[in-house]
DNA sequence: GCTGGCACTCGATTCTACCGAGTGCCAAGC
DNA sequence: GCTTGGCACTCGGTAGAATCGAGTGCCAGC
């Protein structure tokens, strides 16, 4: 494959102001726009060669004939890759992260969903927020309630915050001092130890606890593969706009609407280290119209979430990476000194029962 | 303002025809489609004069002059009203509803969500379900969990199997020790009550663990309040279908990200008796275009849910009812047997720990 | 090698003619 | 007196022709 750094200064300088122009106006760029662009010194005539050129190698294309160039996906790429800082926020766009995590506060959803919320703001394109797992948080509690002659509920607190529950339903049924016991000697092998981590609790001599005990660890084991599929995503009315065909938008809204879909989309590009995917360059063909920009969740050093961003191939790249990196980040700051002391207030908030329902009700991002 | 049963017969028939065909063609009926409809036994002339009349008296409009005629939002109204029963599924999707609710399982969200899906499948329109409120579910458990110096976590077991949280940042370093008496106090105060009615745990002794009690329980009362403006939307990208206008697909989807106008629409809606709110009848500008199908999810007598559809005006409103009608009431007497003993798992599920990864990994509803 | 000039292309816009679905009105008929 | 068939009229939608203009490719000259 041939590599994208092989365009010649000037070749590169008109692909840029094509990409830039095109982002701007979605209208296919003439040579002439090229030729009065900033850094572009020579005459139209000279940019018309050039991009024959630029077409030739596939940066660009014509809708048709005796029209302007918009960029392909190769172009875009090229673009991207140029670029090499994510560029920074504006100064009005960097206030409103920093005052959105002075503010921001009460349980964890709520602030990963605010979160999305933010970040649509800031781009107008639509976002989503992937949650760190937490495989590797400390349990600090761990409770079997039980609901019903045959129910129980296996509840899990970890260090980070988060609650998770699964239902048990037992053969039989059980006391509820069984599950008081079953209750504490869960708590004495799972505690301060991360979820994935739980150790086996040995024989007890009761028969019935030892049965739940089994059945809640089986709960527990499954609790760590499944909050992969959790996401929040948000703005996605952003995406009305941004395509004009209207099937567009219904598939990549019902897109949005499957989960896992996201999830693993965004992992994807993640984990091969990319931080944005054009077109086809991530698998799902229903999304080849759409550009992703990805940035990690990095909490105490080792990433774990991600944010992002989804929007037209035509997206203001520098825009949405700088946005998706600096909340990423400062998200990542947030998680992580919750993670340490529990701390998920904001720093002005008053000691009091947390998330009064003056926060909560201002909730903005969908879901 | 006049009685909307001031029509006689045949312009009842008439105006009944031209909702039907116009819900289905989205074309303006014309006064031959009319006569040939079943049920009309006059010439084009009659309808035509009759559609005078009914133009006259507000249920149709002519969107230019030699067009068609389409209902107004009084002619919906008329329509909906006339329809006395709500109808009934298709076969298909009558087993459709039973299968779902057969096989559904897991925790209370999931099942939520993945009816919010059924219903966008049953209807293709966006739906809206919004969980019972726990107010007078009984309390099984309360929690109180250190998570960092000065930041602890209130957690609540309800009978109906919901989890509630809630942080709680303390003024001063509190013993482990004394959080777990104050879990105990807590506890001995709860159990059993609904959450609302917690009573007062009374003096211990200890000013600190009375100080946490106190902020406990000032958590609690807000997690009564807490749980109003958690919904769960499905199927947005539905309405990108139904509307052909570009802006208004996008201000819609905006509405349906902003929770809180949702379920206040919606409890609105219910409040006020009705089961269809169409056009402006809600007080919503926005959604004008739009009407709100909305039928309750009656737990064990008194409603505490509800689920909803969102569509066009020119929505197939018996269908929506009668889907509305049949996934609230079943919803609700799934979630009402859980109420009392806590069962949430579909009958042929295995007696092992609930919800492995295969049925998770299921969710089609978006958020 | 760059530039201005020039002929050419082709989508978009405008204008016109026309079709036809649908209406309103009316006189004749049951 | 309601109903009906007939008829003139309206007007949005479509099709075709003419026009416009942004933009291209090519080429000769600087």
């Amino acid at each position: 494959m041939p590599e994208p750094q092989d365009l010649d200064p000037r070749k590169a300088a008109i692909l840029e102001a094509v990409v830039n122009e095109y982002i701007g106006t979605a209208q296919p760029v003439g040579s002439q726009h090229v030729a009065r662009s900033a850094g572009i010194n020579v005459s139209s005539a000279t940019v018309r060669a050039e991009m024959v050129a630029l077409e030739r190698e596939g940066y660009l294309v014509q809708p048709h004939t005796s029209a302007g160039r918009i960029p392909t996906d190769k172009g875009y790429r090229y673009f991207v890759d140029q670029l090499g800082e994510p560029g920074v926020l504006g100064p009005a766009q960097r206030q409103k992260v920093s005052r959105f995590f002075e503010q921001v506060h009460g349980e964890m959803e709520e602030m990963l969903e605010r979160t999305s919320g933010l970040l649509c703001d800031l781009t107008s394109y639509a976002s989503v927020v992937l949650p760190p797992g937490h495989e590797s948080a400390p349990v600090r509690s761990v409770q079997v309630v039980g609901l019903g002659p045959r129910l129980a509920l296996l509840v899990v607190v970890l260090a980070d915050g988060a609650v998770e529950k699964r239902s048990i339903e037992l053969d039989e049924e059980v006391p509820e001092a069984a599950l008081t016991q079953v209750t504490v000697r869960l708590q004495a092998a799972a505690q301060s130890r991360p979820l994935g981590g739980v150790l086996d609790a040995g024989p007890s001599g009761d028969p019935v606890v030892d049965r739940v005990v089994d059945l809640a660890a089986a709960a527990m084991a499954d609790l760590v593969s499944a909050d992969h599929d959790r996401v929040f995503v948000g703005g996605s009315s952003r995406l009305a706009a941004a395509f004009d065909a209207v099937d567009t938008v219904r598939s990549v809204l019902g897109i949005l609407e499957q989960q896992l879909v996201v999830v693993s989309l965004l992992r994807d590009v993640l984990e091969r280290g990319l931080s944005v995917a054009i077109g086809a360059e991530h698998g799902y063909e229903p999304l080849a119209s759409c550009a992703v920009v990805v940035a990690p969740v990095p909490v105490d050093g080792h990433e774990v979430g991600a944010v992002g961003l989804l929007g037209p191939t035509r997206m203001n790249y520098p825009q949405a990476l700088a946005a998706a990196k600096v909340v990423g980040e400062r998200l990542g700051q947030r998680l992580g000194s919750g993670e340490q002391a529990g701390q998920q207030l904001g720093p002005g908030e008053q000691a009091t029962a947390a998330g009064g329902a003056r926060g909560r009700r201002r909730r903005h991002a969908g879901r």
